[in-house]
DNA sequence: TAAAGGGTTCCGA
DNA sequence: CCATTTCGGAACCCTTTA
């Protein structure tokens, strides 16, 4: 029942002396509320497993719709096809921070190093060793290694560095897509094409001139799509090279001893369920597919299931916008109500300048808290106006907080917005709008005015009528009229949901992504370096200057002078600007 | 019966 | 010396509403 709760060891650790390790950390962690709540969680899962297991015995009683459903899942079988016509390259700097630093530093080359101090953001092999992770608390990485050496972050540094990175990679794809600093897919079909080289030579040839280029090692993998070529860029790390051939039977190969959690998008949780069903490699979920049908949702399933089969996306993706921008720090524990409103003071100030920094209004407010026993809560609303002023986002935040009613100490505050919209385009809109004088009139702030217009309610309604009912208070005056739900309903049942109904049945309504990508502007503001471009609806003069953008040092990167703000947020900031996960819709092989 | 709203879960780094 | 466990974004799911 000791059993560790850590989560930092998945099987993609795939470290010896794990158990060891584990029992480290568990030691440097027993008693704390964040263990406390670790095991919680823990005990959540199995009791969402059991309930599960039970489910598949009434299944396997059920001959008939065994029948029915096996039958499902061989047509779906039938429907796909692994699509090898592409050939996909997946290149990964080797623990791309700590190397930049030790080529500043090579004495430390074979001691334990480590970026970052709170929060370890990258470790070298040697601390890997020892059970360092990134995203591991530095009190445990020093439990675990006491020798490690912590490094601060030079992102300013990185980013040079990468720089060359990509520029070597866009010889071969121009398009490619970059996921953070230190990673970027590309497709390289046509270059091959071309060219008459086999791929293995051409990705040892590109891995030699980024050696020459940074004196840095990367790691690459070779197969038909993105998903195959970044698993298989791991299993020749560091400083290695893996080549899934392009055919079926390989990709098949390749995946059938493969271990479910490898795969992007399962993660810590998604694994102790299908470990906990006896599902460990990819070949177990394919076998026995139609249990994973009874027991997960629809998109889950799907998602599992494809990815087992090796069907992926082997398209360059389109560019998408931001769906929220967040903000939340962690502090030592407040428990007043004036300690609590200064916070959303403070955090919402950060917000807005996030939210300007990236040209953005919205106008669905989330705050989110976690209480001093690891518990978190959020409460949202939906506001009358669209923002991204301090002063306003506060005064919405302060209500969310009367509306949560805190009466515990708490130690992680945030904010979140929703809804964005483009500020430029907002503004724009409104020049031309009805409202115009109005406002000028009342003097009120530009984004004020951008902010009541362009929203959900003037696209969809057309007349008149109901653009009236457009409200146009400022929030001093007129608070939206909130009803505080009592918090008695929810909580208990949450967890065992999603355990009964599914509905399998309607796939057609899932495709929310598609309705996303109604009509091409004819330009486009660049996220990253804010000018418009003239793209004429063509994505890949889009995805070409953002690339371009990307690569030549126009992201604007916030000078962190806040010790608060950890280097892992950083990397994933730029990260998240350029892809959104792989995971998203499952349209994507059915071109 | 589909969409909107609100809240939670999960992932990745 | 002590204790100390992140943050951002999207997917997902349930409930309410029109």
């Amino acid at each position: 029942m000791n059993e560790p709760i850590f989560h930092f060891y998945g099987n993609k650790a795939g470290v010896e002396g794990a158990d060891q390790i584990k029992q480290t950390i568990d030691d440097a962690t027993r008693g704390s509320e964040y263990y406390k709540r670790q095991q919680e969680k823990r005990q959540q899962v199995l009791s969402k497993v059991s309930k599960m297991q039970v489910e598949l015995e009434n299944y396997h009683k059920n001959e008939q719709k065994k029948k029915e459903t096996k039958e499902i899942i061989q047509n779906k079988v039938k429907e796909f096809q692994i699509n090898t016509d592409r050939i996909w390259a997946h290149f990964d700097m080797d623990m791309f921070y700590v190397a930049c630093e030790l080529l500043d530093k090579p004495e430390l080359k074979d001691k334990p190093v480590a970026v970052g101090q709170s929060i370890i953001s990258t470790a070298n092999y040697v601390a890997r060793k020892y059970g360092v992770r990134s995203a591991m608390p530095g009190f445990v990485a020093k439990k675990l290694c006491p020798d490690i050496i912590f490094v601060p972050c030079h992102f300013e540094k990185y980013k040079s560095v990468s720089n060359i990175f990509m520029t070597i990679l866009k010889k071969y794809d121009d398009n490619l897509e970059s996921m953070g600093l230190d990673e970027a897919n590309l497709d390289l079909t046509e270059y091959i094409n071309n060219s008459q080289v086999d791929p293995a030579t051409l990705c040892e040839n590109i891995r030699k001139d980024i050696f020459i280029a940074t004196q840095l090692t990367a790691s690459c993998g070779v197969g038909p799509n993105k998903m195959i070529a970044k698993l298989a860029s791991e299993i020749n790390k560091p400083n290695g090279l893996h080549v899934v051939e392009q055919s079926p039977t390989a990709v098949l190969g390749f995946l059938e001893k493969l271990p479910v959690r490898k795969i992007p998008g399962i993660g810590n949780i998604t694994e102790q369920i299908l470990s906990g069903l006896n599902f460990n490699t990819c070949k177990d979920v394919r076998d026995r597919a139609d249990e994973l049908y009874i027991i997960f949702t629809p998109k889950t399933f799907e998602y599992i299931f494809y990815s087992c089969w090796g069907v992926a996306r082997n398209c360059h993706v389109e560019f998408e916008d931001q769906l929220s921008i967040s903000c939340q720090r962690t502090f030592s524990s407040i428990s007043t109500q004036k300690e609590f409103e200064d916070k959303v003071d403070y955090i919402a100030e950060k917000l807005a300048e996030d939210m300007q920094q990236e040209e953005k209004v919205g106008n669905h407010l989330t705050l989110i808290i976690k209480t001093c026993k690891f518990e978190i809560r959020n409460k949202s609303l939906q506001l009358n106006q669209y923002t991204n002023q301090a002063k306003q986002i506060a005064i919405y935040g302060k209500q969310l907080l009367k509306i949560m009613q805190l009466d515990e100490p708490i130690r992680l505050l945030g904010l979140k917005m929703g809804s964005l919209a483009n500020e430029k385009q907002m503004q724009k809109q409104s020049i031309s709008t009805y409202f115009k004088k109005q406002f000028d009139k009342s003097n009120s702030l530009e984004n004020q005015i951008a902010s009541n217009l362009g929203s959900k309610s003037h696209q969809i309604s057309e007349d008149g009528d109901s653009i009236n009912k457009v409200q146009l208070q400022q929030p001093e005056q007129s608070k939206p009229e909130i009803i505080s739900e009592d918090e008695a309903s929810n909580i208990s049942n949450q967890l065992l949901s999603g355990v009964n109904s599914k509905g399998h049945q309607y796939q057609a309504q899932q495709q929310s992504f598609q309705q996303k990508q109604q009509a091409q502007p004819k330009s486009f503001l660049c996220p990253i370096c804010n000018n418009e471009i003239d793209c004429k609806g063509n994505n890949t003069v889009l995805n070409k200057h953002i690339d371009r953008c990307i690569t030549t040092q126009n992201v604007i990167v916030e000078q962190s002078d806040e010790s608060n703000k950890n280097e892992i947020v950083q990397k994933k900031k730029i990260s998240s600007k350029i892809e959104s996960k792989a995971q998203k819709s499952f349209n994507f092989f059915k071109k």
